[in-house]
DNA sequence: TGCGCGCTTTATGTATGCATTAGATTATGC
DNA sequence: GCATAATCTAATGCATACATAAAGCGCGCA
């Protein structure tokens, strides 16, 4: 019973497989690439390759640049600040959206299923099971928080830092703090606390982007 | 001397033509348009308006529906409350972010001048030049935050509710009270105060929210 | 008369070819 | 030897052709 069985246009294939080879690193950061190349690899025309950079243009995980070919976006930290900022602002404002709904336990299961398994991760420092969770929680938050739009724009600013998260996963220290964030964030919730919960996600968030951009700085990690 | 005599790819023009033709209304909120009329309609084949689609579909105008052709988005109130609040989040964070920034009285002119454009288009009781100054406003606002994904995702939301907004503006009341918040928000911005400029922008961002769901209620606007 | 089946129509998705032109390369003059 | 112009190369932008598959249509049958 394998649902996957729908027929896929050769056009989102191209955005799913550019997607897995940017967000893997096959194609690294700031380098650039010929449609006729990508073509070849992803073993059709030109045309759905060139529609899907166009699509990940518009998403901005690249560039398209005549003569030049399909350029994968590398990150200053200027840039992470800015999409940090982003992320900070709307994940609060679903935050405290979401604390206003009356969510029942029912409903706030998957976030509580997130912060378990980090804690889980935490307990056996597996720091990749760990960021699948916290990738989840915060997911999961802006579902809760019932904005469309809040979640496209989420999705995309998660897309472009997702290669600078993994490079950067390795040197943060152990997430105590950011697990305490997690729980008061879903307790503010769970009281219908919206002021809370946005205070608290605020916070956690700014918290998170200091701690990222010192470990660029430190590293010297220009762009990524 | 017209600098105008660049080039421009087809392609790029029917973006340009085809938002011309969505914001005049041309193309109905809600219409479907087969990719063949509008290619005959702009005087090219298929493939760059297709390529201009695609790009309109990622930024939330049309959507591409498997042989319905294109359509233009329609808006429903929660959709423009979703809008709203991106933008009120967005441009607060603008504004205090700006504040912060010490810019010199030349480099707030443009808002300032955008206020006093609005003051006299309010003294002629000119609703239409009152809000020019008021796009002005805004995107000049998120322009001074000197945040680069911010200022492309405010100009997208801001797309996606220019006909709403059009349409609506024959029915508010006189904006004699957002004046004076823009006012304000451009004294803290003089003054440094991060918090307060974020606080004011916010408060009139959540203000003209209100008034114009009020509006979408009150009159029956239910997709625009 | 209502329903289902198959045929037709037609819009899309994709491949392909070609003109254009940016950028590289080579040739040339000083 | 260097700067500049002429030439060449090749990647894109676009038009076009076509296969596919979905929507509509009509026809026959119950």
């Amino acid at each position: 019973m394998d649902g996957s069985t729908k027929p896929m246009s050769n056009s989102q294939r191209a955005v799913q497989e550019l997607r897995r080879l940017i967000f893997s690193g096959e194609l690294g950061a700031g380098s650039d690439h010929l449609e006729s190349e990508l073509a070849l690899r992803l073993g059709m025309s030109r045309t759905p390759v060139r529609e899907a950079a166009l699509t990940l243009a518009a998403q901005g995980l690249v560039e398209m640049r005549p003569r030049k070919g399909v350029r994968i976006l590398a990150l200053s930290p200027d840039d992470m600040r800015d999409i940090y900022d982003v992320l900070t602002e709307l994940e609060s404002l679903s935050a405290e959206n979401a604390a206003r709904m009356g969510y029942s336990e029912a409903e706030l299961s998957e976030l509580a299923k997130a912060i378990n398994d980090m804690d889980g991760a935490l307990a056996g420092e597996d720091l990749e099971a760990w960021a699948i969770g916290d990738n989840q929680f915060h997911s999961e938050l802006v579902r809760l928080g019932k904005n469309s739009r809040v979640q496209a724009i989420a999705a995309m600013m998660v897309d472009q830092v997702r290669r600078a998260r993994a490079m950067t996963l390795q040197f943060r220290p152990l997430p105590l703090k950011s697990n305490e964030d997690h729980r008061g964030v879903l307790e503010a919730i769970r009281a219908g606390d919206a002021d809370e919960a946005r205070r608290i996600h605020y916070a956690h968030r700014t918290h998170a982007k200091d701690m990222l951009l010192g470990i660029l700085e430190k590293y010297r990690l220009l762009h990524l």
